[in-house]
DNA sequence: TGTACATCAGTGAACGCGCGTTCACTGATGTAC
DNA sequence: TGTACATCAGTGAACGCGCGTTCACTGATGTAC
């Protein structure tokens, strides 16, 4: 009973000038929920105002519709992922590339192991039309086939050109990654995928790296 | 309007005996109608049976519910696809494995490029809870490793154990279908699909094939 | 200092829609005697 | 050969539901004069 207070308890509306804190709380809640569903089917305007306790029409005075509000939960997860490869990325000494990438991809997989729902959303929301090396998707590819080229120029020999190789590495990735998340109790689990995603790394270097 | 005649003229009604025959038109319906929507989402008992031109209340005769529908309809796509990949593999000479394998994957990626919606239905659509190895995507994966082992039989050596291979191979055709479906104007199309299979399957070899 | 008005955050109730599913039915065709 | 009944294919109308979206509104807080 004491666990839903929150459900019947009042909101206290923001103070003046500070509507935009709605906005934020609203994408958190959506986030959320996505997370709770797992996929973007059965996320509603409707349920998100419930999940933030407002009234369904508040959320349009910070979203135009529907679609808006999804966009906005696209580009808060490519800004959440991008961060993590990024962090992975600056963890390790710039002396050695090959372990950079791998911190990368490491980094990607695990975004997709523990969000499920939203690794999917941004799969399948991607913008239509765009140039698709500015897309934040094609930016990822970009990123991939960077850390491979400073592999390259530290001496490690690639079995493929560099951006070629980084699109096997990328979709190796992705496909592995979608594998999981259609049969979880298949194959040996996050760990696998992270076996996986090495063995892909190591796979397209001429050497044993 | 000559079009929509079709819409509006009755269907004449299946005789004695024969009631089994709506049960095809209502899965062939509802393929054509994943087909054009390109998802599942929106595919709804009502618009099948639209489709169909008969009432909605017409299909419970033949389905349960609407997800015993979608479980027909997945049976019928992993057969027609087992179907496509067992006669490429049967139109090559038994005594080139490596081009059978490649054959097998060709129709494997065709299947996916030409019927996106139901790609995505039977990859989301996995029973849960069966063994992996009897499930109709572990049948795929076991029937790459069978080709693959043909390879090694006939003297191509593997950068990894079959199994492994077969996985590596499969996941990242599927990464690369999924890639495609979810933007198609990216990359190099069809045909980047099939030279990028083609690729992956030259990597997973010791020697170049 | 008071007061009229503008601006803000947020709401309650209603709209029309399409959905999955149920249920009692209709009318044609077969079967038992 | 006739007739009562069973079986079949399929339907029409209704159910309750949750959805996205709109619109006129409420009440608190700021600002102009």
């Amino acid at each position: 009973m004491t666990e839903q207070a929150d459900l019947t308890a009042q909101r206290t509306r923001n103070p003046w000038g500070q509507g935009e804190k709605l906005r934020v709380e609203i994408l958190a809640a959506a986030a959320r929920l996505l997370s709770e569903l797992g996929s973007e089917e059965g996320l509603s305007i409707r349920g998100v105002a419930r999940a933030v306790g407002i009234a369904p029409a508040s959320i349009y005075q910070h979203f135009a519709d529907k679609a808006e509000l999804v966009r906005g939960l696209v580009n808060y997860d490519y800004e959440l992922l991008g961060k993590q490869m990024r962090e992975a990325d600056e963890s390790v000494p710039a002396d050695d590339p090959v372990a950079r990438l791998r911190a990368q991809m490491g980094a990607y997989c695990q975004f997709a192991i523990d969000n499920p729902g939203h690794y999917r959303l941004i799969y399948n929301n991607r913008e239509r039309g765009g140039e698709p090396a500015k897309s934040p998707l094609g930016r990822i590819v970009l990123r991939i086939a960077t850390a491979l080229e400073r592999c390259e120029e530290a001496g490690h020999e690639l079995r493929q050109p560099a951006r070629r190789a980084a699109i096997t590495v990328f979709v190796g990735a992705h496909g592995r990654v979608a594998l999981y998340h259609a049969a979880p109790e298949a194959g040996e689990g996050a760990a696998g995928i992270h076996s996986f995603v090495d063995d892909l790394i190591s796979l397209v270097f001429a050497d044993q790296v």
